[in-house]
DNA sequence: TTGAAAGCGCTAACAC
DNA sequence: GTGTTAGCGCTTTCAA
């Protein structure tokens, strides 16, 4: 392939005006642009300014250039700015593919969500973490590849990414306690942090956020407003992350002097008819229970339908709280706690910078702390 | 670098031994792999299988191997199943970035979607959109390389990317009418395809859902459930989408012969609140709308709230009905315009692909038909 | 039908 | 401080 001084030298002008003309910039007459595209065409050059383009252009070597690109302090600095300027006029870029190649890097995290069949199981929350992601990954110079993953496709995306070397480590969330794919990147030891906890029986970086706490928070909020009666409605015993947010509300209430009898507490699948149904297992108590703590805003939203069912208002006969404060909560009026979406996806980010660089720090394993939003669910009580 | 074949010769194994024991299989005993790690470690050798390691191991050159990788006819049957079995037995796979620097491709697409500020513009389709655009993408051999790009930041994120070889085409959604992004990739001659129509003077390719039509989905379900005075809440006039949904409804009454006094059309920003006044302003008409058909589901609610507020129901006393389907719709029971965001994904593709083959279809601008959604919202009518 | 070798654009050891 | 040059792993022309 020839390059752009090949062309100048045909055409028998500077590079820089070759450049000019190639670009078809007004400031080169159309005759020299002529002549110089024909001396293109001849050579069978096609634009694509290289480092060997700008080496040529500032007179110097492409060593010289490419240390230039990457702020080695071995260079002078007239020879600096001579190369600057070159870039600049030949609005040069590095190829990040020859770069990467070199480097045997990507510079790229793959990322894949879970997509459930069952549609109620989506991810409200998808646009904020890809995008907070994406911004953290970009402030290190890298991109995020998202990729498709089935329930059931195991390991395998991760396996042919790694095999074609398409990425340099991965995000991981919907952590689930055996998750097959920490087992699998441990022992590839390809880099990757995650967005939850697994069994604890493998060492590996993770963001966590406590729902332990988070429960507590809304059982605490409900307390200080003076309810007693307090009702859970979470997934069955079995769920890491239900467990956790049921113990959560038991520690909250045992703090607080509370005791719960068994009936406060409904079980329910993740479903607004399964947690209406739940609802009115709890309000079937008496003295009728004045609040109800969700493990979730789906099952919020179907006590919300049972209490408003009854005649009740929610917020002044019967409070409730949700949890993960997705779009529907604002909606709805409902409480609900937050997690901190910006700051799990900064820290795991620089979680799995740390694995790129083989550093794992001390305190490779976060926890974060939720935030109770609020609102009008649980905004007015009226002592009955 | 040394190569396998090196390892292999200096610890006196066969190449397969030399792989086996340095991939620490069981099959070979400890001796013998502590002999081929320790003339690993000699000649600085780090495991990574490439294309030379097939061909030595195969008795072929690195070109029948790439014959054989890329399907080339030209090779014997026997020589394919030579390399076949070496590609097997080291399980090697083609490192992505050579192919690609030397092809001069990425085979990556970026995508981004609009992060706004205001959190009520959030994007509550995007984990379907997104895993569906993957889903087709992989199924071209291309990956998804998702980015930001806040309100402000203009055509500048796909500049960076284009220049730095980072892919070799987008998908724009979230298009306006004068998108500064189209005019752009057209002159810098990217690959690109969009969903959503821009203003008509560009030709590139789009896919597009037609917005009248899902309102006059909505209009003339309400009609044939025996509604007549029907008001809409939309946008204010000068969105591109809002005017088309406005138009959609006044289409679909005229055509069934239904005068529409300006009163029941009530414009508003897209928030709940100014949707509740929007519909309180339709409701004061006398005789008063059963129906209203919104524009979208954040409106349907606003207007749902207004209309329980009144102690009417939703459903029997007024019909409802929104746009989009989000999995708020689902939820509350609305009856929502439903975009087949699969199809979008597939045919946005394919678009792309087409555009990145340099072979532009002469149908390039796609149509596709939403549906209707039918729920409570709009279940029962009881005739006043 | 297969092989030798040039080269994609870049980095970095080594030489001067 | 700067230049020469050998690759990174792959594809593909040309030759045999």
């Amino acid at each position: 392939m020839a390059t752009l001084k090949d062309v100048a030298d045909r055409a028998s002008v500077s590079m820089s005006t070759a450049y000019q003309s190639l670009i078809g910039a007004a400031e080169v007459d159309s005759q020299t642009q002529a002549a110089v595209k024909a001396a293109a065409d001849s050579l069978n050059y096609e634009l694509n300014i290289t480092i060997r383009d700008v080496a040529a252009y500032a007179g110097v070597s492409v060593t010289t250039v490419s240390y230039v690109i990457n702020n080695s302090p071995l260079i002078k600095p007239a020879t600096r700015q001579r190369v600057r300027n070159a870039i600049r006029d030949l609005d040069y870029h590095p190829n990040t593919t020859a770069r990467n190649l070199k480097a045997n890097e990507t510079r790229m995290i793959g990322y894949a969500w879970h997509v459930a069949e069952d549609p109620i199981r989506r991810n409200p929350l998808l646009d904020l973490f890809l995008f907070e992601l994406a911004q953290c990954a970009e402030a290190h110079g890298y991109h995020i590849l998202t990729f498709t993953q089935s329930n059931r496709s195991g390991t395998k995306p991760y396996e042919t990414l790694i095999n074609t070397n398409r990425v340099d480590g991965f995000i991981l969330s919907d952590v689930t306690y055996e998750d097959p794919r920490i087992g699998y990147l441990i022992e590839r030891k390809v880099p990757f942090a995650t967005y939850g906890k697994a069994n604890g029986k493998w060492d590996f970086p993770y963001v966590d956020v406590d729902g332990k706490r988070g429960i507590q928070l809304a059982v605490e909020h409900l307390i200080a407003r003076g309810h007693e009666r307090i009702g859970l409605i979470s997934w069955p015993p079995g769920l890491r992350i239900g467990d956790i947010r049921t113990q959560g509300y038991l520690d909250a209430m045992k703090q607080n002097g509370i005791t719960v009898p068994e009936s406060w507490i409904a079980y329910s699948a993740n479903t607004m008819e399964h947690a209406a149904e739940a609802a009115q297992r709890i309000l079937t108590n008496r003295p009728k229970p004045t609040a109800i703590v969700c493990a979730n805003d789906i099952m919020a939203f179907g006590a919300k339908r049972y209490v408003e069912s009854l005649g009740l208002e929610i917020g002044t006969d019967v409070a409730l709280t949700g949890y993960d404060d997705t779009p529907v909560a604002e909606l709805i009026g409902l409480t609900s706690v937050r997690q901190p979406i910006a700051a799990i996806a900064n820290r795991v980010i620089d979680l799995l910078m740390a694995e790129m660089n083989r550093q794992r720090p001390a305190d490779h394993t976060i926890m974060l702390e939720p935030s109770l939003i609020i609102r009008e669910s649980s905004a007015n009580f009226r002592r009955g």
